[in-house]
DNA sequence: GAGAAGATCTCCT
DNA sequence: GGAGATCTTCTCA
């Protein structure tokens, strides 16, 4: 079994978001392992793109964009809501990649506990949805995807080009024409 | 220190 | 389809 590391995410931005479709996302919890196919993701730049939290530069919270690729990037929104992203680009550029949704694998029925949701089909259709299922938060940003991570991304055989649907970016106010959101294309566990 | 906006979700109509 | 919940983070004075 073959784990992504920085090499595939010090690439740029677009492309990793793109490339992310399809992998495993895997997660060792205290309660046992949580596991999903990632079908649906969004790409955030830095200074070119209003729409990323870089855009004005470094501040405490999105510091860990600029660092290197491979980490995770957590934030709380909405007063509710846990957002995980995973760092791209050089160090010292910004970029991130957001999850925005999963196809679960194992480890559903912790996920069902987390999330009080019995209905498969809603349980990490949207990226709030799957940091509650997979009991991801703040604590949980910064961590390294590597191999001696409790979190890391699993390769798994490429995909066709043509089976990833590329639209743009949901749920932003600026920046919204750009192409920048992948998905898996007629997957039951996109978002929208 | 105050005010406003926000990479969302859920419930209600 | 629409609006409220809820609180962190950032900006500006």
């Amino acid at each position: 079994m073959k784990y992504l590391d920085g090499s595939f995410f010090s690439r740029h931005t677009r492309i990793v978001a793109f490339e992310l479709i399809g992998h495993e996302l895997v997660f060792e919890t205290l309660g046992g392992l949580l596991t999903g196919k990632i079908v649906e993701t969004e790409a955030y730049f830095g200074a070119n793109d209003p729409a990323s939290h870089a855009y004005r530069g470094v501040t405490p919270r999105n510091r860990v964009m600029f660092g290197p690729a491979g980490k995770t990037y957590v934030y709380f929104t909405y007063g509710n809501h846990y957002c995980l992203n995973i760092v791209t680009e050089k160090e010292g550029v910004a970029g991130a990649v957001l999850i925005r949704a999963l196809e679960p694998l194992g480890g559903i029925d912790m996920m069902r506990k987390n999330r009080r949701q019995i209905n498969v089909n809603h349980m990490t259709n949207g990226p709030g949805k799957l940091t509650q299922a997979f009991g991801i938060s703040r604590e949980h940003s910064g961590m390294d995807l590597n191999t001696g991570s409790s979190l890391r991304i699993v390769e798994s055989p490429s995909l066709e080009p043509v089976q990833i649907e590329v639209t743009p970016r949901i749920g932003i106010s600026r920046a919204k024409k750009k192409l920048l959101r992948f998905c898996l294309k007629d997957n039951a566990f996109v978002s929208r």
